[in-house]
DNA sequence: TATTGTTATACTCTATAACTATA
DNA sequence: TATAGTTATAGAGTATAACAATA
């Protein structure tokens, strides 16, 4: 057979099958690697997302977690010195995280140790990585509720 | 060609943080879905995967998580009437965990309403279906560690 | 009055270790 | 001895409500 009409499209529920089981291996995969450090996924998911300077605010809001609970994460990245708060310059209400210099080290190796991510994005081709990351940019902002007006 | 040469391949790291984007916004949708059935996410992923019957111990080891939280989860399923506790035929250490009708009908209910990332499915083109869902197969066994010997 | 960050509280999830009852 | 499930314990994540400082 030649390239057409032999395979199937899936239903919306394979794909979400599919997709779920992705999700939680990748997961998975993270948080090994963030373990192996000593951190747990809240916290180093928090760390990715101070790559950039935040307001605590702004970074509950990025994590999808109500305010009360940053400041417990961000204390033990502080105690761990992996970040740090600065006082804002215009509203002296509003903290800002700032990872440190050793923060965005151990950033880098967590994502550089997720082997097995990195074996599986190893074993597509490129047709199918640009396939991949096209569908991702396409469905994520409808998945996360940001659609285009 | 038509199709040739003005995509650029991306770097891993830009899948991989498109991958990583993709699958908390999916598993945002879930728990946000499971949250409006009164579950947390733990106790809707164990009634997944409790569709067939499974022993407690392999309960846990499809959680990933320590055999000894199981037995909360599944306290707090069975309080809930999703499900319950039977004893396995051969070995009496053995109890088996079972989904109980209602149990499958909040389950249903629960995927049905993941509207989000229904509407990011929606967004796809058949083709795009058969490719997201072909790699999706083709990685799992890798990005789960269970690589073929 | 409204907002930012924090604290207090309560519940869930998590791993480790010790226990029981079977095998 | 080894295994399945539970219990006890302690630490972390989570939301809600109340609070201080600032806007």
């Amino acid at each position: 057979m030649g390239s057409t009409a032999t395979t199937t499209v899936p239903t919306n529920g394979e794909l979400m099958e599919a997709l779920a089981a992705v999700g939680a291996a990748y997961f998975q995969d993270f948080a090994a690697a963030a373990s192996r450090h000593g951190l747990s996924s809240s916290q180093a998911k928090a760390l990715g997302a101070v790559q950039e300077p935040v307001p605590m605010r702004a970074l509950a809001g990025r994590l999808g977690c109500d305010a009360s609970n940053v400041t417990g994460i961000v204390d033990r990245l502080e105690s761990l010195g992996l970040a740090h708060r600065e006082a804002a310059a215009g509203d002296r209400r509003v903290k800002i995280v700032v990872i440190t210099e050793q923060g965005r080290e151990i950033l880098g190796l967590i994502r550089g140790e997720m082997i097995r991510t990195h074996q599986a994005i190893g074993t597509m081709t490129d047709e199918q990585r640009v396939a991949l990351h096209s569908v991702c940019v396409q469905v994520l902002p409808v998945l996360s509720g940001r659609t285009a007006p």
